[in-house]
DNA sequence: TAGAATGGCCTACATTTGAACGCCACAGGA
DNA sequence: TCCTGTGGCGTTCAAATGTAGGCCATTCTA
């Protein structure tokens, strides 16, 4: 149970599916895959595991298959990749990561009314 | 002059450099190198020659020493890394990054001020 | 019930990253 | 002029990642 170092991708795909999932085993992950990300099953397998030696999940046994379930909460794991990007990238400043977002890959109107709505929400909390 | 997939971190921390001081040398990169984070002349040198043979940086020869400048723009590569990572965390859609970023974060009240600023003028534009 | 699948566990192996070394050339000060 | 420091270029080397293969036991299924 060796904390960690963020995520490699390949990694996230992963436990981004098991977290879906709620719980599962290697096949249901290997299916689960999206069509155009293709994994041999011994590769999923092999990504379950370290995952486990990482401590991002857990597993038990289930008949004669395994079945892996998260051990950390998804908005930890995001929370470590993202200080690294935002480090790595801007300083540890978010405001140009939103200049970046809102300007490079736009957002749609339905897009800025939630954004809109979260800042609402965040002023009104204070 | 091959393209190439989003940069490690290590490369990253050392381009930025280059971006902000315009073209610069293996020194000067050393030099400007935050505090807390050392690294050797030597291997600073080998991020450099990385960056070039990967395409993102240029360099002359100025004297002695080799001057290392941008040759693809900041908001492409910062557009490659995000990408990278809203696509592995959230599937490509951006609207759980902010949701993150602005709940997990949090925004102080200057900041928030700077993204309404954002979002109207984004709007004004339509 | 015998062979084909399936799954587990270990192992492998190339590539990429992170971080430097070593050797050699040149340039400037003692 | 000789030594020292600075740079370039090629090399190295371990750990992390991406992607499986091998062998063995257990299960289906024909």
């Amino acid at each position: 149970m060796p904390k960690k170092s963020a995520l490699p991708k390949s990694e996230l795909e992963v436990v981004r599916i098991v977290w879906d999932l709620g719980e599962a085993t290697v096949r249901q992950v290997s299916e689960a895959l999206p069509a155009e990300r293709t994994l041999d099953f011994k590769t999923v397998q092999t990504y379950l595991r370290r995952l486990e030696a990482k401590g991002y999940l857990r597993s038990r046994q289930q008949g004669r298959a395994k079945v892996y379930v998260a051990r950390v909460r998804p908005v930890q794991v995001v929370r470590e990749v993202l200080d690294q990007v935002v480090d790595r990238l801007f300083g540890g400043d978010t405001v140009p990561l939103f200049q970046h977002l809102i300007h490079d890959r736009g957002l749609n109107d339905a897009e800025i009314q939630q954004l809109r709505a979260m800042l609402d929400e965040l002023e009104r909390q204070r």
